[in-house]
DNA sequence: CGAGGATTTCCTCATTCGTGGAATTAAAGT
DNA sequence: ACTTTAATTCCACGAATGAGGAAATCCTCG
């Protein structure tokens, strides 16, 4: 034990040498405590903690909290792209490409945090609610990125975005047994077709 | 002009004469601000102040936060219940009828704010969520509730009652102006065939 | 009418939070 | 080598929060 003295040790102020990748560890710890907590339960000094940094490092870094959030969940652009992707190819296979591609987001180590963070903060926060719909509204279910798509398909896809929805919802953020205990293969049985019927329209 | 001084006039401490319906108030307020801004976002201070009393009189009569929750969406139990007659009657109209009676409470300013309050409250507290769990879990998809259900219907159900809350977050929570825009009739159009379908078995 | 209980207010306490300032050390630029 | 910039810490402030104590007022029951 040495000596140290007082276990609040004083932590040595000032620059560190070296490349200290702080910024990523503070961005990699909001992430996880957005998605775990929300934007309004996950506090600065909780993810500083997280960080094993100070909290004014994250003002430093970010200025304020909804830049910090801003920025977590900003740059995984790739998601709406994928589901975009997804929404092209062979019309047979459109409800099981999507459906696929949307549960393996939701279990995605990598963008999973993010989908949950975005979506436990959008219940809470006008400013999560404004980015996910941002994000499903003007990435997604707009003409410019769908061309071809007349309004009429575009509202069944957006039925389709809450269905979708709903099942995360259920599957992660409520953990209603009777859907989060389902393997994905068997939750896709159930609800590809469905979204393939919901795409191609023939829903009556 | 008397004394009276002050615009900060204190008011009258002790038992106010006659019936005042305080408690009542009480809920009333606590259930539009859960409603509004969730269980962590509705502060006991804020609900006073909107039922027009002191903070400690919430917690005379309710004890704690937890508890005052509890209390605002409890006694609606009417509403897993009006869910469950949906599931029986005629097998045809199925998918209209439970539609139908969930997109109206939805739309009841009666029951609108409890369920508003137990899901915007669910994503970030874990009480709330357990007690989504519970009417969702335990009410509902259940085979006490649901005799003559098999497994497999009550797996069916279960993915019909995420698409169903996946409509209302959308609709209702985050507003997503393609879901919210849509009149009740022609979202009652599109979702019920699907919801008849998963209810019905003809799902492949 | 008197005693006990219910209703109501005010004040206080300990925490927690987001934000900001000031100081210290290392790196980068000139 | 000297100056500027970047990274890092500690400390503090003001606001808000949930919880609780103490007193005042009214009602009810004997």
């Amino acid at each position: 034990m040495t000596e140290s003295g007082q276990n609040t040790r004083k932590r040595p102020t000032g620059r560190r040498t070296g490349d200290s990748g702080t910024r990523d560890a503070i961005l990699d710890a909001a992430r996880d405590l957005f998605a775990d907590l929300g934007f309004d339960g996950a506090s600065i000094r909780a993810i500083a903690a997280a960080a094993g940094v100070d909290p004014a490092l994250i003002r430093h870094f970010f200025g304020d909290k909804e830049t910090l959030f801003a920025s977590t969940v900003a740059d995984r652009t790739a998601i709406p792209q994928r589901l975009v992707d997804a929404l092209t190819g062979d019309p047979a296979q459109l409800g099981r490409r999507v459906t696929d591609t949307y549960l393996k987001l939701w279990e995605d180590p990598e963008t999973q945090p993010v989908l949950q963070a975005l979506v436990r903060s959008a219940t809470t926060s006008d400013r999560a609610a404004a980015m996910l719909r941002e994000v499903l509204g003007a990435r997604l279910l707009s003409q410019e990125i769908l061309p071809g798509f007349d309004e009429d398909r575009i509202r069944r896809l957006a039925i389709c975005a809450s269905h979708l929805l709903g099942i995360a919802v259920a599957r992660y953020i409520i953990k209603l047994p009777a859907i989060s205990a389902l393997p994905r293969d068997a939750l896709m049985d159930e609800v590809a077709p469905t979204i393939q019927r919901y795409l191609t329209g023939q829903h009556q």
